[in-house]
RNA sequence: CGGGGAGUGGCGCAGUGGCUAGCGCACCUGGUUUGGGACCAGGGGGUCGCAGGUUCAAAUCCUGUCUCCCCGACCA
């Protein structure tokens, strides 16, 4: 794409009261745009990250067997009284409609929709197992969002649920899901420092797990083991005598969680009635697991962890939102401008993502915006480049059939 | 929801009762510039969050209200 062609611009300036790393860089790049407390539009560049997101999301949970659907936003009290959630979920947006009267929710979880629907095409125990999940934009009235977009009252989020004809196949799908989830995070470029955290299983089980990434700005406070890249939460702390793998001291710090895995077992299916024959002509509850992951929360772990101060970010390759980034210096320098062109025709068609600053500015200004929107390879055309027979490159002088090599997709 | 801070051109800010509300950035016109956010000259753009009150006079004082940010509590 041609910069010049970008309707956002980046500003040089936030509010000084907006504190959060993530909500400055994304706000300063022209990511995102703040709608009111824990809204945002994504603009093109923030919702190209978002939809690299999600396409690693996607192709991991696919590897799993998770089927995609798309679930309603809005919910009718009568699903949510099935499961006595209606008054004790105080996120749930609740309201009553204008012309019939009717009270809705709009959803901050999909249990209570996906249950229900999976009843109807669940008979038999040849119709299990499987897994279906969704990426949706999900509302939650928290008393106070924060963070930039960590903590929204509305987000887009990934929600994949699995049944079972039993505990111990349950018990096996959710390993498989732990191993995707590892391999999102790692996509993601915040593998290293994303760990497998116990957790409270509530009312479900004994544990569930979270994926909490380290970070000095994260809300949880996790006591972790280095060596096992495992966490133990605050809440069930106490229950735990070191490292639930080796047994190790574990150490305090702070995490931003990036996903939670839980085994629901019958849970809904009981709410529901979700059951299957078996071979044995018995009729046996369906055991079910959920398994999320925050989409716009994962772009402000990432902006946390790759931001250098408020000004510099540099994108992991997966999810940035081109590729490459031409910078045309000299602007009025004719062979300056059909070079820079070429390349970017060049490595278009090969279906390479870059973006091209085109822009009629000054080479100051193309630096520090390259700088804050944080493509991960830069490419630099000027006349002292081409002096020096070719493009700028990782800080060295490199042919143009050198470089289409290199970056080509 | 408790505590704190803040709402003033598009953005960031200054302005503690008294001229026609300023500054930087951005924007428009002309010119000079071009390797780390250029410079000169000229120009446009504001019912000072909203409502009420006090006063000869309110961005400024008082009351209410809405909103944003931070801390805490909360976070199926």
């Amino acid at each position: 794409m041609r910069q010049s062609q970008l309707f956002t611009k980046t500003r040089k300036d936030v509010s000084k009261s907006e504190e959060a790393t993530n909500a400055r860089i994304l706000l300063k790049a022209g990511y995102i745009d703040q709608l009111m407390a824990g809204v945002y539009t994504y603009l093109p560049l923030g919702y190209r990250v978002i939809r690299n997101i999600e396409r690693i999301v996607r192709e991991e949970m696919n590897a799993i067997g998770g089927q995609e659907i798309l679930m309603p936003a809005l919910h009718p009290k009568s699903v949510w009284e099935e499961t006595g959630r209606w008054d004790t979920i105080d996120v749930l947006y609740r309201f009553t409609t204008h012309y019939t009267g009717m009270e809705v929710a709009l959803g901050s979880t999909h249990e209570e929709i996906v249950t229900p629907t999976a009843k109807k095409f669940v008979a038999s125990y040849k119709d299990l197992p499987f897994a279906t999940y969704q990426i949706q934009t999900k509302f939650r009235d928290e008393k106070r969002a924060k963070s930039g977009v960590l903590r929204g009252r509305e987000f887009i989020m990934k929600d994949l649920y699995s049944f079972h004809t039993s505990e111990e196949d349950l018990d096996a799908y959710y390993e498989k899901a732990i191993e995707a989830y590892h391999r999102v995070y790692k996509r993601l470029g915040i593998g290293s420092t994303t760990y497998k955290t116990y957790a409270s299983g509530g009312t479900f089980s004994k544990y569930s797990h979270e994926f909490q990434t380290l970070s000095p700005v994260g809300e949880d406070t996790v006591y972790v083991c280095h060596d096992c890249k495992i966490g133990v939460n605050e809440e069930i702390i106490h229950e735990m005598d070191g490292c639930p793998e080796c047994g190790a001291k574990l150490e305090q710090t702070t995490a931003i969680e990036a996903g939670n895995i839980f085994k629901l077992k019958t849970k809904f299916s009981d709410s529901f009635g979700l059951s299957f024959t078996d071979k044995d002509g018995t009729e046996k509850p369906v055991y079910m697991g959920c398994y999320g992951i925050g989409i716009s929360r994962a772009m402000g772990v990432i902006t946390e962890f790759f931001a250098e101060g408020d000004s510099k970010m540099t994108w992991p390759e997966e999810v940035a939102p081109f590729k490459v980034h031409i910078l045309a210096l000299n602007t009025d320098k004719e062979d300056v401008m059909n070079t820079a062109e070429k390349l970017y025709q060049d490595l278009s068609s090969t279906g390479t993502e870059v973006l091209y600053d085109d822009r009629d500015e000054r080479p100051g200004s193309k630096f520090s915006d390259a700088d804050l929107i944080g493509i991960p390879h830069r490419v630099v055309v000027s006349s002292r480049s081409l002096e020096q027979g070719g493009v700028e490159y990782n800080g060295e002088v490199i042919s143009l059939p050198d470089l289409l090599t290199k970056l080509s997709a």
